[in-house]
DNA sequence: GGCCTCTATTCCTGTTAGGAACAGTACACT
DNA sequence: AGTGTACTGTTCCTAACAGGAATAGAGGCC
């Protein structure tokens, strides 16, 4: 009886990833880390879909639950990795893959059309995105903080997790120069 | 008999949009046209998502198909924008919009888990999506150079796609940088 | 006690992605 | 003249995904 590899979209092995960070967690608290962790490279997963993923999950074997004997009223279900599920995941991140990153600009899908509007208009709307770059910036820079430094050892564990949110947090920051450039572009 | 402004999805907009350039198009050249512009900003719709558009469009009196003529066996129908159509999108290129980009980014996913698979593969991983970007710029380049340039009048129209085109030049170029940093990181 | 926020889950609807299926056209090759 | 293959054009089906409403207990505040 052979283990089949079970095809899953990438959202289900992100949420399985987000489960080998050494803690069991409810699907109220999934959604709570993916939108800690994930939302900034991956859109974060609606709850519903948290939850039918945990499902679908739980059905393969991959995850397991256990009720949460904590709040005996409450229904409540906490769910952690299970050796399958972690061999799984490896088994994923093993694979070669083309996937290549898919962006929903509606910035530039409006200045794409800025020949429909009012030139003011169009640099209203660039100046409004650069304020909203600044607080998802600011956003990501916390949570950057709360992943320690690469020197001190008690965050030996997070070491990708902070490439990652560098490399979010240099993003934001060239976005931030490329649409100021852009403004500039529509004065002159 | 007043014109209800009839939300629609922001993919409807974009076809909407890729309408407004002078010609008809058949959802054929529409997914086209997509695939050439679209593609770097927004992802470009499913084939059938373009046809199921097109018809809901169609219903709204946004677009108007006629049969195309040249080919009188063939069913085949080409759409052009209507001015109502025309005013809805501009409408809603007048409306403030808190929309921010969404980035389903595979590559920093897949990152975020490195400390489950061999440093090695993560290397390879940031290695093939170093080429990956080179080929996308380059798409987006010949893209580019289909645009014209400020300085001549004859594409005066493209003013707004050239700055578009310009940006996402300048972004995978950040990107190449970033991805290379982070490969020297992984060594070191 | 009333109110509000947070935790926790489920359900429903509409949007989006992806591909298979189908069919006619154009052109090159043999 | 036939055959294959690539391209144009459209439709259908399924699964994935987003978003919000509904439900409900828990804790704190005033």
């Amino acid at each position: 009886m052979r283990q089949e590899p079970v095809e899953l979209p990438t959202t289900a092995y992100a949420l399985l990833g987000l489960l080998t960070f050494g803690d069991d967690l409810t699907g109220y608290e999934l959604k709570q880390r993916a939108d800690n962790t994930l939302r900034f490279y991956w859109t974060s997963p609606a709850m519903s879909q948290v939850y039918s993923e945990l499902t679908r999950l739980t059905g393969h074997g991959l995850v397991a639950a256990r009720d949460d004997q904590s709040a005996p009223v409450r229904r409540s279900r906490r769910y952690r990795i299970t050796p399958a599920g972690r061999q799984s995941l490896e088994s994923w991140l093993r694979t070669e893959s083309n996937e290549f990153p898919s962006l929903k600009h509606p910035v530039a899908l409006r200045l794409l059309l800025g020949h429909l509007v009012d030139p003011a208009r169009m640099r209203a709307l660039l100046e409004k995105y650069l304020v909203a770059l600044a607080v998802r910036r600011l956003e990501l820079a916390a949570v950057r903080t709360s992943l320690g430094e690469d020197s001190d050892p008690a965050y030996d564990g997070y070491r990708y997790p902070r490439m990652v949110a560098d490399w979010g947090l240099d993003y934001y920051e060239s976005e931030r120069a490329m649409v100021a450039a852009l403004i500039d572009r529509l004065d002159g």
